[in-house]
DNA sequence: TCTGGGGTCCTATGGCGG
DNA sequence: TCTGCCGCCATAGGACCC
């Protein structure tokens, strides 16, 4: 299925067996360092790391170049430099990330409607129906890697296999500008002795406790019972990771997918104390998640804030809002009302907003009530809904979740 | 070296109603 | 009427991913 190149990575040689690989994996190498080495051809075969300049920026994305540093993207800018003082640091410009990113995806739509972006520079395809049209999924995964190379004109790690999880690692395993196809019947050859980290979902807390327990490998993992993996990780975790180390993984490519919340969020350059200028900020952010909401035709059921404090720790509060809303100033009101019901104990680096229970803008749950006080729930576009009650009754209601089977105490006070 | 910004999902906990 | 139990819901925090 596989041979090693120089540097320890994996690939498939042309005409490797991918018998029953059908889901695809596509990542793309160092994504937004390509991007720019696009435009700014100079920049190519150096190290290079994305990152803002100012004080408490971490690193975006490093060229191959600087990872042979130690220099690795989440990376405090400072460290960075200071593995790889002559590295390049470049701003990063997320417009042209995404408009690239959406020629990509344009790519790979042209190839299978079967396509589920995963973020700005990967994807999953389904590439079972296009064999009589492009052959099998290891020719498809050439193709792709060949069109992408000369349409855009950046490199690609494909990776093949029966399920999500074992395409995804595959790309992983076959990077930089690798192709790795694991047939379906050699899933556990490839998955046995890999790190027990490496599994989707699996981050450097669970290895650790993992590893305390001398797991360490995907083999130590499908050996342990799912009852000594609960105490280990919780129950849920528990089920999928050992699924996923016996190769089982039932989710399917997904072209839609609904978004669950909305945020925006922002680190200051120095720590803040004055209240008043939060309150601020928590309008502009609110603002800003606002307008995204209209533009994709959502409201907010519930909003959050989060505030960093100087210390790194770092605290949430939310409520749910008594009527979905995009509307900027009631998002950002009630975000400033959380924020009067924090004890500020210390100075905040950072501060976000973020909209939460994200429904249809125009949809309505609404608990009705007649003179007697007793209510009943209907549901439906608010203007069908002001159509059959007169506006009379919707001033009365107020809005339920979807699921909603309690009312509120009593009808709501008229507001804004 | 000093820790971004955008998300998803899970768990624990406490209030509340039946 | 009171109490215990159970389940649901809202909230807070944290791990994880890119």
């Amino acid at each position: 299925m596989s041979k090693q190149d120089g540097s320890g990575r994996l690939y498939s040689p042309p005409g490797a067996d991918d018998t029953g690989a059908h889901i695809l994996h596509v990542d793309m190498d160092a994504f937004f360092v390509a991007v720019e080495t696009l435009d700014d051809p100079s920049l190519a075969g150096k190290p290079v790391v994305i990152a803002h300049r100012d004080g408490r920026s971490v690193v975006s994305s490093a060229s191959y170049e600087a990872r042979r540093f130690g220099v690795r993207s989440a990376m405090p800018l400072g460290m960075a430099l200071q593995r790889c003082p002559q590295a390049l640091v470049v701003p990063p410009t997320y417009e042209r990330y995404r408009e690239t990113s959406a020629r990509v995806m344009d790519i790979f739509r042209s190839i299978t409607p079967l396509v589920e972006p995963l973020s700005i520079d990967e994807a999953f395809l389904d590439v079972r129906g296009v064999r009589r049209l492009w052959g099998s999924p290891g020719e498809v995964a050439s193709l792709i890697r060949r069109r992408v190379k000369e349409e855009i004109g950046i490199t690609c790690s494909v990776g093949g296999a029966a399920t999500k999880h074992v395409a995804k690692m595959a790309s992983t395993a076959s990077k930089p500008n690798g192709r790795l196809i694991i047939p379906a019947a050699r899933t556990q050859e490839f998955l046995d002795p890999r790190p027990a980290g490496s599994m989707w979902g699996v981050g450097p807390k669970a290895a650790e406790s993992l590893a305390a327990r001398a797991i360490r490998t995907i083999r130590d993992v499908r050996h342990t019972p799912v009852g000594t993996l609960s105490r280990i990780l919780g129950s849920a975790q528990a089920q999928r990771v050992h699924e996923l180390a016996n190769g089982r993984d039932p989710r399917g490519v997904e072209t839609e997918r609904v978004e669950k919340s909305v945020s925006h969020e922002e680190t200051f350059a120095h720590d803040v104390s004055d209240v008043e200028f939060l309150n601020a900020e928590i309008l502009r952010l609110a603002d800003r998640v606002a307008v995204r909401l209209r533009r994709g035709g959502l409201e907010a059921g519930g909003v959050a804030i989060k505030l960093r404090f100087a210390d790194f720790q770092t605290i949430t509060r939310s409520q749910s809002l008594s009527e979905p809303t995009a509307v900027g100033y009631r998002i950002g009101r009630l975000g400033r009302e959380l924020l009067a019901g924090v004890d500020m104990r210390a100075a905040v680096r950072l501060i976000g907003v973020r909209a939460e229970r994200l429904v249809p803008a125009g949809s309505a749950a609404l608990a009705l009530w007649d003179d007697d006080g007793e209510w009943k729930q209907v549901e439906g576009a608010l203007d069908q809904l002001s159509e059959r009650f007169g506006t009379g009754s919707i001033t009365r209601a107020t809005h339920l979740r979807a699921d909603g089977r309690r009312p509120p105490e009593r009808p709501p006070e008229e507001s804004d």
